[in-house]
Order: structure tokens, then sequence, then C-alpha cells
DNA sequence: TTGAAAGCGCTAACAC
DNA sequence: GTGTTAGCGCTTTCAA
């Protein structure tokens, strides 16, 4: 590894000018400014991070917090923020958190080390307190919401999206309509559920809180609330189920097959987030679908911008509140319901 | 943030002291370690990586390349790694190729940079070329190889999976078995077709190249190979289909059902690589599974044990060559088939 | 336009 | 067992 003094030897001129010639080549003379370019090309110098940055006291490094790296909806989001950093010069480091409050503190303290100049975080219910180990960092929440004023925010329209699932239903005729929703710490999981209470009473129906079972987000989860849900009496069992994400939908396509009950004929779903597998099952499944990839890259050009304030000392701009819509897609799992109820 | 310099003033010692007090406990007396201690709990110290990294000429750091993180494989392998490292007190820094020349040489610049002390690298056609970008570098290779002698390799025995893939095939009666392969300048095609090759040559089968479509791993040239295979004249026609990988495998399943095809009366499919989706769809597919995770951990692990090697002055160990069985996973895209050849 | 010198935060070598 | 000093590689005053 060479390093700036190698090169400012091998083109004759001191480190100070190497290093003006490299990142200030305007407040050097042409011709030196080529003989050091010439030597640094020659060595294959590649600047020290670590003393560059100790130095500027600024990294240009981002980190990323998601919660679940094998969810692809998480690495689409990482992906998105990973390529916005790049365009920007900036490197974003990765860590995963797997929704557990230890390994996030000990992803925030490892980044801390690393002196970051700002995260983008998927929030767990710890984060809010966890985030307190990194005073004054610049946070932009993605995905999920802490309630943290003060923050940015880029979201999807969670409670569009759940309405325009719940009303698709509706509209297809069903009456008794459950949901498997994530736990209610989490506020994609609340407004989704908000949004489908909102378009049951839209369409003057009745909300039946036996019909909304929670779950914490794993395919089993779903499974088991949707077992429960579809093993009611015939009369009261839903015709439709809205499923709260991607992972607990998978639980429930299963636990229905399972109990040999077919789609769409005897129950339409519909679940949030798109992905492969709701693509190729049979039949395929309509779903929320999100714009996950340009999620990432908006949380990232905020967060950056908002560096860019920060930095040429101007005031820090009010937090932005980013959020955007969801598209219902739809395809072959759900129709009409069969029997129409008769209480 | 606070420095070692303020923890070291209100603990009353040298930051000399307060640093050993940290970092090497023993060679500190009992209650000035306490005091260090309590000092740098009530500041919320975190040492500065940066500088720690630039004195001690090691970032306990490494550099993790993969080719594409939106593939569930390749995330698992990171996630392996990720795992691994934070173990070993290690941080892995991930980046993300897309299996572009130009992306592996920018993200090893960028590593470069920050000094990692080791690399895990799924390699591309280039990586030869750009590992030149970090000499001395200690390397695993992992999932691909580049042939490249003295570095440490982590691989799944993909003759072997290919050939069980295709043997299972053959002893369901198929003859015309037709493979869709990766473009063979990567080992794991190379590999898996010599595997099918094999397997084809033991039951005294013939070889039939012009059965043997090359792809580009994407599921769009599975589906393009697909289509060429499945349109071939009925007595000519594969009656079996086994795909290199598993974004392929995707493209070759849409083509028959483009085509009518009924799985696996009309066709059998086997996938290397399983999958959500492998598993949900219908019919649920036969695959070749990897131990990914796995994968991932042991080429972390290795990388690891050699830099301690390095470090302790020791000999450089021969370089391992890891190689993890695969796991022929039978569910019901396969069955004998059901027009028996008559040429 | 260039060079000399200082210092980012840390730890290792060398006193004492 | 502890303090002093030096220096990792870089950039940025400050002088010339």
């Amino acid at each position: 590894m060479s390093s700036i003094q190698d090169v400012a030897t091998l083109a004759n001129v001191s480190a100070a000018t190497a290093s003006r010639a490299l990142s200030r080549p305007d407040m050097v003379a042409q011709h030196t400014r080529e003989r050091v370019l010439h030597a640094a090309q020659q060595l294959g110098y590649q600047p020290n991070m670590l003393a560059r940055s100790l130095r500027q006291r600024e990294t240009r490094t981002i980190g990323v917090i998601v919660t679940d790296i094998l969810n692809h909806f998480h690495a689409t989001l990482a992906k998105g923020v990973q390529d916005a950093a790049d365009r920007h010069g900036y490197t974003a480091f990765l860590f995963n958190t797997d929704e557990d409050a230890g390994k996030e503190r000990r992803a925030l303290d490892t980044l801390r080390g690393h002196l970051p100049q700002g995260l983008i975080v998927v929030p767990t219910p710890h984060t809010r307190e966890n985030l307190k180990l990194v005073p004054n960092l610049p946070i932009v929440e993605l995905d999920r919401v802490t309630g943290n004023t003060g923050v940015t925010t880029v979201t999807v329209d969670n409670i569009s999206g759940a309405r325009a699932a719940t009303a698709h239903l509706i509209g297809l005729g069903h009456t008794r309509i459950g949901m498997i929703v994530g736990k209610l710490d989490i506020s994609t999981a609340v407004e989704r559920h908000a949004g489908f209470q909102q378009a049951i009473a839209e369409a003057g129906l009745t909300y039946d809180p036996a019909l909304v079972l929670p779950g914490q987000h794993r395919e089993k989860d779903g499974r088991e609330a949707a077992l429960r849900l579809l093993s009611l009496p015939l009369h009261l069992r839903p015709t439709a189920l809205f499923v709260g994400n991607n992972e607990m939908t998978v639980g429930a396509v299963l636990a229905a097959r399972e109990l040999g009950l077919s789609i769409p004929e005897d129950l339409s779903i519909v679940g949030f987030d798109d992905s492969r597998w709701a693509q190729t099952m049979t039949p395929p499944l309509t779903v929320v679908s999100q714009p996950a990839y340009e999620l990432g890259v908006l949380a990232c050009d905020h967060l950056i911008a908002q560096l860019g304030h920060i930095q040429s000392g101007r005031a820090r701009a009010s937090p932005a509140r980013v959020q955007l819509p969801t598209e219902l897609i739809l395809r072959q799992s759900t129709a009409p319901p069969v029997c129409v109820p008769s209480v």
C-alpha cells in the first residue's frame, strides 16, 4: 500500500502538494498536477480513508440497518440505498437486526465506532431507545416510523394500500373478511389495520374483531392465524383474507392448502408486498405491491441532502415525510364468494 | 463524541492508561481500571475505529462481495458471513456487483480505501483481473472459483449435485433430458454441466448437445432456452429438464406454462438451489438444495483463521478447499415420462 | 504555487 | 503500574 508520501516523493513534491493535486486540482500548477497524477497512477495509489476521515472528521459513510436481509423487500431497500449512496460518493454499511434489540444495539455500537455521517434505519420497537447510542446522528426512518418527531421518514401509504385491497374484496361481494395483521407495535401493521377498518366502515359493513388475528410477521404466524380463522364454523368463517405482510401470506396460503380450501373458490386472499413466489404460485396472488427500490433510493437521497445542509452550515431543513403510493395488483387469488353468507 | 482523552481526564489518568484499562485490563491496577471503566461508561465512550485502525494497522474488518444481493442464495451467503464475522469480532462490509466488471472494480477500490484485512468474494469472470487492485489481500472464493491457486475456496459439490439430479430423472425413465446451463465462464455452470454429462454417461445414454442450452443466469434466459427446447418436434423434445440455477428455473417453469405443458405429466423439471417459490409453486419443485448459510459461515471462519495465522507470523497455511454436499429434495415436479420415446 | 508543521484519536515503545 | 512521547496517513493552516 503506497501512501501519499510515496506519491509525493516520486513526483518530487511535498506530501501537501500531492494531496492538493489529488483533491483540489485547481490549487496546483498544471504540470505539477500532471506529475503527481502520473505518480499516483504508477503506484496504484488509493487514499487511506481511515487517515483521511480521521483528519477531515467526515467519513463519507452512512449506516443502513434493516431487520431482515433475507426478506426480499428488505434486500431491495438495502440495494436502493447502496446504489444511491454510491452515486453520491458515499459508502453504505449494511447491518441486519433480525428484529432483535440486542443485535440492533450491537449494530449501532459498531456503526458508531466507524463514525457514519448518517443512518437509515428500518426501526423496531427498540429503536427509539437504542438510538440514544448515537446522539446527534442524522436519521432517516425507512418503511416504518417510530413516531420520533424531527426525523425524516420514507414510507409507503399503507393505509391506502390496505384500504384498496379490502375494498377490492368487498367489491367482489365478500362481507366476512379476515385480516392477519402484524404486531401492532410496528407502524406498518397499525396503518394496514387502519386501512382495513376504513374500507370496512366505508362500505357500511361491521368490523368484527374476531376476524382480525395478530402475528409476529413470520410464515409460521401467518399459518397459525389462518388455520384458526379458517377453522371457524362455516357461517362464521371468513370468505376472504387480507394478510399484512409477505411472510405471513405464505403461511396463510399453506394453511388454506392444508385445509383443502381452494383459492379463490373457497377463499380469496390478498397479500401485502409482491414477491417472486406470489407471482409463480397457483393461482398467482393478488397483492398490494410496494416500490421497495425507490423507497431505498429516496431514503438515501434525503439523508445525503440533509448532510449537505448540515455541512454547509445552513439551517437544518425541517424533516421530510416522504410517502410513496402502493399498487394493487389484481391476479387470480381473489374472486366473488361462492356461498353467500346466511346469518 | 468523547475521546479517550476525555475518559482519561475524568478518571484522572493519562490517555495511555485509559487505553490500557480498556483494551488490556490486566496491565493496569485493579482500582485504576475501575475508575477508567466507570468514566468510560459515564461518557458513553466508544473508541474511534478510524484512529485505532490507523494506529494498529489493522481494521478488524473484512470485505464481502456478492454478485446479486437480491438473489436469496446470495443474501443468505452474505448473512452467514456477517453473522460469523460478528462472532469473531470482525465487521463485514458488503458490496454487490451485479456481475458487472465495472461495479466490481469500484467495489474493490472503495473497499481498499477502508483497508479490509481480507476479502470473501463470489467471483465473476473479471475477478481474477480485478483482484490485482488489492494485492496481498487474503482472499476466500465463495460459491464459485476462478482457478486461482493459492486461495481458499468454499463451494458446494456441484458435480455430485447435478449428477444426482440427472440420475434421478434417468431413474424415472427419462432418456431425452434437456439442460439449461449457465454461461460456461463460471465454475458452477461448468461443474453442473459436467455432473449432468457424467450421469448421462453412467447410465449408458448418449449425450445430445442439442438439448443443452446456455443462458446468462437470468429468468429471461431460462424462459427463452426452455421455450426453444420445448418447441422441438415431439419426438425430439426433452421429457425432462435440469436447470442450472434458480433464476433460470423460474423462467423454465413459466415457459412450460406458456406452452400449456403440465408439470410433471408432460415435463419433469429439477432446479438447482431451493427457494421459497420452488416450495410454494404448483407442483412443488424438485431441487438440488445448497447449504447457503453454512457456506457463508465457513468462508468467514476460514478467512479469519487465516488472518490469525498471518498475524501470529506463522507460515501461511496451505489454502483450504472446502466443499459441502448438496441435497436432492424430491418434490412433485418430477415423474416418469408418459410417452416413451420411439426413435 | 508550494512546503513545513501541526494534529485528527489512538496505542506501542520506552522511560520511570 | 503509569506517564511521556512518537507516529499511523492524511489534510489544512500558515508562511514563504
